[in-house]
Formats: structure tokens, sequence, C-alpha cells
DNA sequence: GGATAATAGTTGATTTTGTAACTAACAACC
DNA sequence: GGTTGTTAGTTACAAAATCAACTATTATCC
């Protein structure tokens, strides 16, 4: 009679806290602004590291690229970024924020903050640095 | 100009690390029983907890009744859990796990086992306790 | 005891994702 | 300089998740 506590198996404890976690931070971006996971997350590659290709929001984020594609075409039509070829190669395009673009990106950094905040505030400094390095170790970054 | 290391949003690296470390599991139970997550889950928890009621699945693992429900047809068809009707209440039904469910479940954990391992491998025990410790507070468990 | 509400679970329609094939542009090699 | 191979990104189709409506059964309340 095989036994296993599922706390005891990391993945699956991962996935939970990830999912309660996403869910009440997903208000912000999904109820105020209509967006979906991966079109919020492509805003925050570009708000944070500046103007760059499809590809490297692709690897940085690691999204496949379909749905960057997709994401990237629903951010165009919002008027939130802009594509811009360039001319040394025509099979990029340089992605950048529009001035509202940013304006959201600025907006849900604030409520980022404020909901990171809230969520490890039960924590002790140590604990936080502990459980950020060890997120980090796993998912490779 | 506002600047925000993603790495400083949790549900972000809980995001991250959760993808990062099902993906390899996944081989377990997709490739080998051709099962998917959710089925893997329902297997888990009955497997772990015991004989109980669709209800009860969704209670515990978090997963709406539609994605149990067809669980459990997916999984009956391949002959690994069985309904059982309950004289008290028609509209319950006992699920367990067939024989063969057993025996998968009992494969899957001893992977499950392997897995978390080598996984937390290059954690001190005081870091794996912390890690484990913050997951559950932070999904509510 | 009969109308109304609540509950367990299923089914169907819509949305989102994932997989694979495709187009367009460039690179390289002979 | 034309054939072959790569790369960036899109599109088409299949798989899966989500949401809402539905059925069947039990509980409640007058």
């Amino acid at each position: 009679m095989t036994d296993y506590d599922l706390k005891d198996f990391t993945p699956y404890l991962l996935n939970m806290a990830a999912e309660t976690s996403s869910l009440g931070f997903q208000r912000s971006y999904k109820e105020k602004y209509g967006m979906l996971r991966t079109e919020w997350r492509v805003i925050f590659h570009l708000g944070q590291y500046g103007p760059m290709h499809a590809k490297e929001v692709c690897a940085r984020a690691r999204i496949h690229k379909t749905k960057v594609s997709r994401a990237v075409a629903a951010l165009e039509r919002k008027r939130l970024l802009t594509r811009e070829e360039v001319s040394a190669d025509r099979r990029h395009e340089k992605l950048s924020l529009t001035r509202a673009g940013r304006a959201v990106f600025d907006d849900l950094v604030q409520e980022a903050r404020r909901f990171d905040a809230a969520l490890v505030a039960g924590f002790t400094q140590e604990e936080q640095a502990i459980l950020k390095n060890c997120l980090i170790k796993i998912a490779g970054l």
C-alpha cells in the first residue's frame, strides 16, 4: 500500500501556489484592461527591458512564438504597442510600447508591487530571500 | 520611468517554477500512460486519500467540476477507476481506483519521489523546509 | 405534500492553447 | 547566381480549458 503526501511533491505545491497567487492579480489585467496573461507578460517584458524583437520576448519570457504572435497582434489592435520594420532585416520587427502601453505597464507595476508585498507579508526577510532563491533556481532563470 | 524586475514578482516566479518543474514530470504520466494532468491529479487524490465523491476531488484538488467530470469519464474508459452508486443519495457516486488504477498510482508515486528528490537536491534541509512552508501558505493548503 | 430551492454531475458552445505546416526573407555554398 | 538551408513570424487545425445551461435527485419551507 503506497502512501504519499501530495504536499511532499514540489511541482504540485508550485502549481497550487502559482494558481492561487495568480488568481488575485489576474483581476488587474483581465478585468481592468481586458487582457490575457500572455499579453500582460509581453507588456511587462517590453516595459522592463525596452523595445525588442518578438523572438527576444519568446526567449526571455519562455513563451512559444505562436502565443507571442497572437499576443502582439492583440496588443497592436488595442494600440498598446507598435511594430516597426527594421531595414537591416525585414523578417524582424521591433516591438515598442506606445504611450498608452507604457501607461498600462506603469499602472500594472504599481499593482504588482502592492500585490507582491501583501503576498509575502507573512514571511520573514530570510524566508522571502530563500523562497525567491529557490524559485529562481527551479525555474532556471 | 518605471523600473521593475520581474524576478521581484512572486506570482511570476511561481508560474515559471511550476511550469519548468511540471514539464519533466509530465512525461511520466503523459507519454507513459497517455494521461492528462487533471487525470493524473484525480488518481493521485484517490490513491492518497481513498475513495471519495467527485465533489470532494474538486474541493481537495481545487479543480473545476467539469474538468473532474471529464477526467473521471476518461479514467473510467481506461478502466483505472470505477463509479459506485451510493444508495443514500443517488446524486453522488463513489469513485474508487481499480486494481489497475492503483498500480498506476503506485508507479507514479515512485516516479514522483525520485523526481522531487532530484528537484530539491541542490537545496539545504533548511531551504527545503522553508520553501515547502512558504508554498503551502501561499497555496492556502 | 407540493412548489421552490439547492446540489451533484453532465453536456454543449465559446475561448484559448498547442502542434504542425506554411510564407517570406535572408544566408551560404557550390 | 541559383539551389539549399535557416530564421522570424503567421496561419490552420486539433486538443484542451472555461463558462453557461441543463438533467436528475434531494432538501426546504409554506
